[in-house]
DNA sequence: CAGTGGTCTAGACCACTCT
DNA sequence: GAGTGGTCTAGACCACTGG
């Protein structure tokens, strides 16, 4: 293995010129910069894979080429509204599977007219008869269990990880298969400790930043 | 572009072999498989690349090859312990950075011996007059802060997203660079609200978890 | 239609590790 | 020494988009 890969050498350089030139301004071909830079296109790709998915470079199809990355607008999601699901929602789908008592219910987190998430909750569905047709996917899912089903709900205790999006969240969310991706989810209750949901969300973490303001701190450890 | 990729094909067909072997199995080499799937092994690669990234398949250097992963022990790592500085540490190196007037406190995050997560924190040398001798490395910062300066911290609020890991990272965790890692953030206050610490950590996602146990709800919105 | 990115091939050389 | 993964090359075809 050389000391210094070629592909990391171009993308040094070519973060350079990123860095140098506005947003949206079109990127040379990879052909141009494989000539230029006296690489394979094949090397050439694989630096500029890595810069897209920093969410420096964006790639279009056809004509469009690629070109630099409008400084990415990052929206603060709370943890609060992604449990409560509070956030702004479309696509919302409910899906039955009665042979395996399961009701999942999915959508798509979207901010700016930009699918930023996926957020998908499983139900048992003898817990909850008639969801399907009572339940309207617009209001918000826990409010929907409280009114509907006398559901009060305990704490959770989420757990936070990454994930790779797979074919069908990469076309939700207008990403790439095996984009990166921040993953949350979690355990709903209810205050017996009767497990009630089990809750999932990806986030692109280009668009969004998870953050938990409701975050209690123990007291330091003294002696 | 391909209705399907034949990497894709190749992915899953390889997946399906992975899901069948014991752990820590050796793999066939990249050049049987590209053989007998009839694929280049520029193509295999593409598969095997995503499986190694979604922890499935380990890569050796050398004659070692690639194996089936061991079922990968998840560490579950609270917030609270990253925003104390409680976790397992490695490697405490104290940087002073005098012209701009910072000290950074970086650690590897251990367990089992394994590198799961690098923290990284940034103080203002002025407001810590001789840190870089009186700090032994070993006490949790806050903790340290707290009796050797007086500081009382208030309340953090920190944020979640995904990061690419840099070469430096990538040698400290023992990962490939650009491999996706979680990433945490926050600003330390004290309780004047006057900032303190600005910290940072990144975990493997295939070694760690974040858990979030002091989680406080906010009560549904009722009309 | 021309040019772009996405995929794919069939080679090659290297550093490394195991036997 | 043999075989592995890591990198790299110089081509090729395809689907798609813009003028």
């Amino acid at each position: 293995m050389p000391a210094i890969p070629r592909y990391y050498q171009a993308k040094t350089r070519l973060l350079d010129l990123v860095n140098e030139l506005p947003d949206n301004t079109p990127f040379p071909p990879e052909r141009e910069l494989s000539d230029v830079f006296g690489m394979s296109r094949t090397t050439i790709r694989k630096a500029l894979d890595e810069l897209v998915l920093e969410g420096r470079l964006i790639r279009g199809a056809g004509r469009q080429g690629t070109a630099v990355a409008p400084r990415k607008q990052v929206h603060r999601i709370g943890l609060d509204a992604l449990v409560q699901d509070l956030a702004a929602r479309e696509q919302v789908v409910v899906r039955t599977s009665g042979a395996q008592d399961v009701i999942n219910v999915e959508s798509v987190l979207v901010r700016r007219d930009e699918p930023v998430g996926v957020r998908s909750t499983c139900l048992r569905a003898s817990r909850f008869p008639g969801f399907a047709e009572r339940y309207d996917g617009t209001t918000p899912l826990r409010q929907f269990l409280s009114d509907a089903y006398e559901i009060r709900f305990g704490d959770v205790h989420p757990w936070c990880t990454t994930a790779l999006a797979t074919p069908r969240v990469a076309r939700l969310l207008d990403v790439r298969p095996a984009t990166p991706l921040l993953s949350v989810a979690w355990l709903g209750h209810d205050l017996r400790g009767a497990p009630v949901e089990r809750s999932w969300v990806v986030l692109r973490g280009d668009r969004a930043h998870l953050t938990m303001q409701g975050l209690r701190l123990s007291a330091p450890a003294r002696p």
